[in-house]
RNA sequence: GGGCUCAUAGCUCAGUUGGUUAGAGCACGCGCUUGAUAAGCGCGGGGUCGAUGGUUCAAGUCCAUCUGGGCCCA
């Protein structure tokens, strides 16, 4: 029998899976959009459309994509989606950052532990190969993750085409006069002759010579500095690396330290105050020394001293990053030798000398003596064994002793940097390199202009991000742009027996032809005069027969930061320049979001970008960097996080965090998100379950005439649809899913669905009050999917599917929907005021109710009679007698009483039904005075009305 | 060391121009239901708002300093 009377109710029927199964079902998922052509078709229907073009950063093709990687692009197809929705054209052209050191040195290892030697187009074949690779894996990666994109239109940096456009942007500096040659250290391996980059340095043990110098200072020098003049004065500089002393041009002193002139017989010595007793200790000099003079490094600055060997002085500057924990206080300087040196020769206006060969060997410069020019630096494996200086030392060491400028010497076994190859100690040597001059021609003020004018429209998202910009484009020296490397894009500049170098726009464009029909692989292959043939060369170059190709590549900013024009104004994919929005990490300030500024700002006078949106980085739950932490076995890759949760949990996580701000991560982060996740998809569910046998062409009640909790029901989606937009243009994702959140478990779980259960399975089909019901909860769900579909992309569609075919899968897609709007009639503020009245007032039952089941007395709230006193004057009396009908739906209670009584607050009572001698109606569970015979039994009058209609 | 930035319940977030006992969802605890059931409902505990000092009749909200975290530089 009750088995029966079950079979008469409408109880909710779909296929929607309660459990997702993400991590299996969603694959199919993205082979189902793959086969639809889901992206050519949301492309299709917004053709006419204005367009939002969110341009792409281009990731790294050297490994799995990163969790912070995900993050990234899943923000941006987020982004994407929501623009698509909201009725704009929004063409997303996937990027590829391919050239660079991190590959290069990645294949170099490979082809040096198999003890091969290749050429250079054999390496550069090789790298596109590794590039060619992950391009392949990550975009796997990237699809998995629900990301929408215009493969067939992606840009790669290594493409023949983007690589002409790179040079073509190089052109437009050499077009504006801004490009220049001047010499900058780099680390150099004297057995390959080669440059080195940070990643390419091992530090090893090693011992050097440390050595104390004396550098004169002429008397008249002395006297005008106000120091004692009377006696022979040496400043003392110290220095673990003899060989460049032939190129030291200035000695470094620290403006706020104390120098003192100590006495020490015949002469005296300048050296830090705290220093003084270590340098007497390691000259030896027992004599106890006399202070004649002291005074900060300050007052120093300008005094010229003498190069101990060389004719030519060695003024005194200043340096903040003199210490006084080592050595004299007085810095050895040699502006080509040494980064420190080579700001400060920057900024002193020295010559950035460098007296060394790429052989490592002494030039004859004419300054350098003659009996050192040839000696090398460099120290072979068998020196290194038998812990012997190299001959440039030795040769300093006894130039320095002949000339008696060496006050001590000592071992110095110290950490030093080797080549990875050779394993020999690298020197750092300045070397000719390109520049781009960033003040000529008014370049910063553009930049800054441009950044200004983004500033003076919202752009920049957090607002911080223009301060953060600002401060990078304001401080960034002139832009070092060439590389001694192998994979990236050639310098198209040609060079002369003399090494005189010879570089011309107009050639470069042509070179920039040449590659994007040839590859830059020509450059390698091709003679300059095949190169060059064809090209008028400018006056003053030699015949292309004279010349030679450079081996400088660019700097892989300038790959990455001329994406705006390769991709945008070409309008590849159908994209425009400048782009609407970029959205990257914050370190991007500095990085890609500087570089194509700059890029931009030179070649066609304005920023690239209407506006940056920028992200903070993932950390892990105590906030610290996940690098960092060594608790992580697993990889912190994209798919590592897919196979645990599901593209779906993971987007959700993505919308749940406040991203301008460091991301935190981890197991109880994404668990709890996973919940939130089955608690949208549940509710989604009841919707769908509950409009199995529901035709809104047949059977839809017009909004006017729903049932006021229904009318309640649509007022509040009404408001969720205004925040969820508003939060969506703002882009905070999080504000959505905590709206939706709320949404879901608050209004409808908690509220809405649990009372509607009564109409919806105990009247019969197509009572009126039943498809009022069902038409709010189709509106309702068919806005909730919309809203979540940005986000929750699997299941959104998936849900949308079987809403509208009953089906997995279809041709239907929530992603061509147009965003959803509330329309006026949804909006009821006077009715939404009430129903927030009844339901303040459904809470106080509720706590009513529960002491009684506490004590077992009943057990769902239907098993309960109410009466409610209250002070008949009250609004409160009001909505109550106006709703009083309506009041035992809402409460979900069989009876309610109302009991004008004398007393200002209203107050709930609560029996068993039982103890008032009712009958429990087996079909709907609601309490009545008393059962009527029906065809399946004893029930209430109610269902006897659904079972015989 | 410098620039930018963050710090509210176990977690993720709200907290309007400073103004009643600081909110929500989730998690947690205790129950209910078994007709959303590897679901759903109810009730409850839980925060001196990173620390210190200051301005104010009044500060999570303003100022200063400090501590800790992040990004970028040195």
């Amino acid at each position: 029998m009750a088995h029966e009377l079950k079979d008469t109710l409408q109880l909710p029927k779909t296929d929607f899976p309660m459990r997702a199964g993400l991590a299996q079902r969603e694959p199919g998922r993205v082979a189902h959009w793959e086969k639809t052509g889901l992206y050519a078709a949301i492309q299709r229907q917004r053709a006419a459309a204005p367009a939002f073009v969110l341009h792409d950063g281009p990731p790294f093709t050297n490994g799995d994509v990163h969790i912070g990687t995900a993050l990234n692009k899943t923000l941006k197809d987020l982004i994407n989606r929501y623009k698509s929705m909201r009725g704009f054209r929004t063409p997303f052209v996937p990027g590829w950052d391919c050239h660079g050191l991190p590959i290069e040195q990645k294949v170099s290892r490979e082809i040096q532990e198999a003890k091969a030697t290749v050429t250079t187009a054999e390496l550069r074949a090789r790298c596109d190969a590794f590039s060619e690779s992950w391009i392949a894996r990550q975009t796997a990666q990237f699809k998995r993750l629900g990301v929408l994109a215009d493969w067939a239109h992606e840009y790669k940096t290594k493409a023949p085409a983007f690589e002409a456009d790179i040079v073509r942007t190089f052109a437009a500096f050499v077009a504006q006069g801004l490009t220049y040659r001047a010499k900058k250290p780099v680390y150099w391996s004297i057995p390959f002759e080669t440059a080195l980059a940070e990643a390419e340095i091992e530090y090893k043990d090693h011992t050097a010579i440390a050595i104390w110098v004396k550098f004169a200072v002429p008397a008249e020098q002395a006297a005008k500095f106000g120091l004692p003049a009377d006696k022979p004065l040496f400043i003392v500089i110290w220095t673990t690396t003899p060989w460049t002393i032939p190129a030291n041009l200035a000695i470094a002193l620290h403006p706020t330290v104390d120098y003192v002139v100590a006495d020490v017989g015949a002469e005296r010595l300048l050296v830090a105050a705290a220093l003084l007793g270590a340098v007497l200790t390691a000259a030896k000099l027992a004599t106890p020394p006399t202070v004649v003079a002291q005074c900060p490094g300050a007052k120093l600055e300008g005094l010229a001293a003498r190069h101990p060997f060389i004719d030519r002085a060695s003024p005194v500057v200043l340096a903040d990053y003199v210490t006084t924990d080592s050595g004299t206080g007085a810095v050895h300087t040699a502006p080509g030798h040494g980064a420190e040196d080579y700001v400060t020769g920057l900024k002193y206006r020295l010559e950035i000398y460098c007296p060394v060969g790429d052989d490592g060997r002494y030039l004859d410069d004419g300054q350098v003596p003659a009996d050192l020019v040839g000696l090398t630096t460099l120290e072979t494996a068998e020196e290194l064994a038998a812990k012997k200086p190299s001959p440039a030392n030795l040769g300093v060491l006894k130039k320095l002793a002949a000339v008696g400028a060496l006050l001590a010497k000592a071992k110095h076994p110290h950490s030093y940097p080797h080549c990875w190859r050779s394993k020999t100690p690298i020197i750092f040597r300045a070397v000719d390199q390109w520049f781009v001059a960033l003040d000529a021609q008014g370049t910063r003020a553009t930049a800054l202009a441009a950044i200004a004018q983004i500033a003076a429209h919202q752009g920049w998202i957090p607002a911080w991000g223009e301060a953060r910009i600002r401060g990078a484009v304001e401080s960034r020296p002139d832009w070092c742009i060439s590389r001694q490397r192998s994979w990236g894009v050639p310098i198209p500049a040609f060079y002369d027996a003399q090494k005189n170098a010879y570089l011309d726009a107009g050639v470069a464009r042509a070179i920039a032809d040449r590659f994007a029909t040839h590859g830059t692989n020509i450059w390698y292959d091709a003679t300059p005069a095949e190169l060059l043939a064809g090209v008028t060369l400018p006056a003053g170059w030699p015949s292309p027969a004279a010349l030679t190709c450079g081996r400088d590549t660019l700097d892989v900013w300038i790959d990455s930061g001329s994406s705006h024009a390769a991709v945008l104004q070409r309008g590849q994919g159908g994209t425009h320049w400048p782009a609407d929005l970029y959205l990257e990490g914050s370190d991007q300030h500095r990085g890609w979001f500087q570089s194509s500024l700059w890029t931009s700002v030179i070649a066609a006078g304005a920023a690239p970008y209407r506006a940056v949106l920028t992200h903070g980085f993932i950390v892990d739950h105590e906030r610290n960097k996940i690098s960092k932490s060594s608790a992580y076995a697993k990889p912190q890759t994209s798919d590592a996080y897919v196979a645990d949760y599901g593209a779906d949990v993971l987007r959700l996580w993505i919308s749940s965090q406040d991203f301008r701000d460091d991301i935190p991560i981890s197991k109880e982060i994404l668990g709890h998100v996973g919940e939130t996740y089955r608690l949208i998809r549940n509710t989604l569910r009841y919707q769908l379950s509950n409009l199995f046998d529901f035709d809104a062409a047949r059977d839809a009640v017009p909004v006017a005439q729903l049932d006021t909790l229904d009318r309640w029901a649509l007022h509040q989606t009404a408001t969720l649809i205004r925040e969820c937009t508003a939060a969506y243009e703002s882009y905070e994702f999080h504000r959505v899913y905590q709206l939706c959140n709320q949404y879901c478990s608050v209004t409808l779980s908690a509220t809405y669905h649990d009372i509607l259960k009564d109409r919806l399975y105990t009247l019969r089909s197509a009572a009126p009050l039943r498809r009022s019901a069902q038409t709010a909860l189709q509106l309702i769900f068919q806005a909730l999917v919309k809203l979540l579909a940005p986000i929750l992309t699997f299941t959104a569609d998936e849900a949308w599917s079987f809403a509208v075919t009953g089906q997995e899968y279809s041709s239907e897609s929530v992603h061509l929907q147009d965003w959803p709007v509330a329309p006026a009639d949804w909006s009821n503020p006077a009715l939404e005021a009430e129903v927030a009245a009844l339901l303040r007032i459904r809470a106080q039952v509720n706590e009513a109710i529960e002491p009684h089941r506490a004590a077992g007395r009943l057990g769902k709230s239907l098993d309960a009679a109410i009466t409610l006193a209250f002070a008949p004057a009250e609004e409160t009396a009001r909505v109550l007698e106006k709703h009083r009908d309506f009041l035992p739906e809402l409460f979900m209670v069989s009876a309610v009483t109302l009991a004008p009584a004398a007393g200002a607050a209203l107050a709930v009572s609560v029996r068993p039904c039982g103890e008032l001698g009712h009958v429990r109606c087996p079909r709907c569970w609601r309490w009545v005075p008393a059962l009527t015979s029906s065809p399946h039994g004893e029930v209430c009058p109610r269902c006897l009305e659904a079972l015989t209609a």
